[in-house]
DNA sequence: TTATCACCCTAC
DNA sequence: TCAGGTAGGGTGATAA
């Protein structure tokens, strides 16, 4: 099960309207558009997140803040409200906001300073909310960007009855709302939300953007801060949060200090993800607002960009009524010859393989030959049969409209991979590859949208057709490398497709060095290349050496894209890469696999042993046996493995 | 004891 | 227009 959802709702505050925004925005200066001011305040109160029972019956916990950031690399905290005297805080304002606490209270006094209490909250709900009415967007960026949890904020103006706050948006007397609301899909899997409905503003749910972008084992923010930024909220246990609230100025500091982490961090991450950016840059590239980029799915990108493709042609996108269509056959996985393989193994990879064949083949809607009848009308050079029998015109007859939405796609990709190419610094390099591989999703998914059953426009012909050919293909090239690379063509050994799963295969050329086998691979890739149209086209990708192939999907080696040195460990499907898993197995695991392909030591099963004995040991952490995965249908929480 | 299935997550 | 696709391994429950 997921855990809770952290405070990370961010808000970004646009002064201009989206169009000019991003027209303003010069074409190769994205970084330009780096927060320079950044506002921030957050509102945390253990007892309403309903986490923590004990502070529920504790009224004493409030605080809250406004932090900064003007052009410096770290925020600066302007004022922290703070309910009693607090010690100050380098590089903040302390601002004391409620009557002080006593450490004793009569029941009389008790009731008292709650209504104290309450009426501290509204006030500082109106300030919030004033503030926000009357935020002035920057002069240089145009934006703001704001940091609350505003579920909380809004529940807390309903309970204390502030009416004026509700109204956050651009637009006057326009009352803020919210509602819930559930996403599901196979790649995201089912995601409650909350929606709330604030003109002008955009939204960007961080814990939502963390769930899609990542793939971690644990989606605190805490958790999340540390494997980003290497840093952690400052922890104070929830049993002493009200200890150090009836505390002193001392005691409170710290509190405070946890706060102001706790609402820094996300715009932190924020910026480190470069989320504002690269968000800004799908929206762009597939014509949808940008708030729609984290709310909502890949159908609609694609139908914006059919939408606006079809009105450059003057055509019309009809209303279809989708009739429950079975489901088509996708790719082939090569059967693999198991082993361990101590000799390189050259990879080879078409590059954006079904995108590749929509646009070499001309596969559209608009290019669909349904019935025999539209072919006699042809002469027969004028279209195409698939291999999966449906019939297509060629691009003289007519371009269609989907390959030349995959130019657009695939070039953007191209730019983003130049981009990372040039890149030095390793965390960028991670985040320009996920904007590389979201981009390459978003071009697969005009495949995807095709074959899509619950879509507006499924084209299951159109679908069938891509898969097909791409079956044919990887067959092909798997044929021609056997083919060619053999003893009876004077090459020194036999080669063999040990593997190869869609649009790769996996080739033992039978040669002892790494760089033979790339001289190899690049040559074979060339080759094969050649025999398809543009712009399909068969990349030398890697070299594995050693390698360990388990199953279909199950695999790894050492990956080598220069011959002197590898460059990672790559683990393919394999346990270490699950998160179904207890981190010990992992572990475990990924030892072996280190001693197995790094130290090339295959009597590894003695020392895995040794290890295996671990878990009956107290030393082992617990947290290291901790399996989470997802639970849907039935409720639960996580499940822990026991011994007993 | 083996076959089948639902479920999770991953590789394309 | 709420919601991209198929292939496939591994696990544990249940049926045969
Ligand atoms: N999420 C995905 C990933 C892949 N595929 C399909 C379409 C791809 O063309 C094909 C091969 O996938 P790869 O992961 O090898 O990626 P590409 O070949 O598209 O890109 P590249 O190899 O250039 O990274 O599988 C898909 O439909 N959806």
């Amino acid at each position: 099960m997921k855990p809770h959802p952290p405070v990370t709702r961010c808000q970004i505050e646009v002064d201009v309207s989206y169009e000019d925004f991003i027209s303003h925005l010069p074409e190769g200066e994205w970084q330009a558009i780096a927060p320079v001011r950044i506002l921030s305040f957050d509102i945390e109160c253990a007892a309403e997140k309903g986490t923590f029972p004990e502070a529920q019956r504790d009224p004493v916990i409030q605080i809250a803040n406004v932090a900064v950031l003007q052009g410096e690399t770290e925020p600066f905290v302007k004022n922290v409200f703070t309910l009693g005297r607090c010690a100050p805080i380098a590089g903040t304002d302390v601002r004391v906001f409620a009557p002080e606490t006593k450490l004793c209270m009569s029941e009389a006094e008790l009731r008292k300073y709650e209504a104290e209490l309450r009426k501290c909250e509204t006030q500082l709900l109106k300030e919030w909310a004033e503030f926000l009415q009357e935020l002035d967007p920057d002069i240089i960026t145009g934006y703001n960007i704001v940091n609350f949890d505003l579920p909380y904020l809004l529940n807390r103006a309903k309970a204390l009855n502030v009416d004026s706050f509700p109204y956050l948006g651009r637009v006057r007397d326009s009352r803020t709302t919210m509602r819930d609301s559930t996403f599901d899909s196979r790649a995201y899997g089912k995601r409650v939300n909350k929606i709330i409905s604030i003109e002008g503003r955009i939204q960007f749910d961080l814990f939502q953007i963390l769930l899609r972008d990542t793939k971690l084992r644990s989606y605190t923010l805490n958790s999340v801060s540390y494997h980003f930024l290497g840093e952690q909220k400052e922890d104070v246990h929830h049993s002493i949060i009200s200890t150090l609230q009836k505390g002193n100025e001392q005691t409170r500091r710290r509190l405070a200090v946890y706060c102001v982490k706790d609402a820094v961090l996300p715009i932190r991450l924020l910026d480190k993800l470069m989320c504002l950016i690269n968000y800004m840059e799908m929206a762009r590239v597939t014509g949808v607002p940008l708030a729609y980029v984290l709310s909502r799915g890949q159908q609609i990108k694609v139908v914006s960009q059919l939408l606006r493709k079809a009105r450059e042609k003057d055509l019309l996108m009809p209303v279809h009524k989708s009739e429950a269509q079975e489901e088509y056959a996708g790719a082939t996985v090569i059967e693999p010859s198991r082993g361990y393989y101590n000799i390189p193994i050259a990879t080879l990879d078409f590059s954006s393989l079904y995108p590749s064949i929509m646009q070499a083949h001309n596969l559209c809607y608009t290019t669909l030959l349904f019935k025999s009848t539209d072919r006699e009308r042809l002469t027969p050079d004028q279209y195409i049969r698939t291999p999966s029998g449906n019939h297509f015109v060629k691009s003289s007859v007519r371009k269609g409209l989907l390959p030349e939405i995959l130019e657009d796609l695939l070039s953007a990709r191209k730019k983003a991979k130049a981009e990372l190419k040039e890149e030095k610094d390793s965390f960028r390099r991670k985040v320009l590859d996920g904007r590389q591989l979201a981009l390459k999703l978003s071009a697969n998914s005009v495949y995807g949208f095709t074959g899509a059953n619950v879509g507006k426009l499924p084209c299951i012909e159109i679908s069938q057709s891509v898969t097909s050919f791409g079956r044919q293909m990887i067959d092909q090239s798997k044929n021609l490398v056997e083919r060619k690379y053999c003893v009876a063509n004077g090459y020194p050994f036999d080669a063999k497709v040990i593997y190869g799963d869609t649009d790769s295969v996996m080739v033992r050329f039978g040669v002892g060095t790494v760089a033979e086998s790339m001289e190899l691979g690049r040559e074979a890739a060339e080759m094969i290349s050649a025999t398809f149209p543009h712009p399909i086209k068969l990349e030398f990708e890697k070299v594995y050496f050693p390698y360990l192939l388990i199953n279909k999907k199950r695999y790894a080696g050492l990956f080598f894209t220069r011959p002197e040195t590898h460059d990672k460990m790559d683990c393919k499907g394999i346990e270490t890469v699950r998160r179904d898993n207890c981190r010990l197995v992992a572990r475990l695991i990924d030892t072996c696999l280190h001693k197995l392909l790094l130290d090339r030591n295959q009597t590894t099963h003695c020392v895995c042993q040794t290890e295996i004995s671990d878990p009956l040991q107290p030393r082992v952490d617990i947290s290291q046996l901790v399996i989470s995965k997802e639970l849907t249908r039935t409720s639960g929480s996580k499940e822990y493995a026991t011994w007993t």
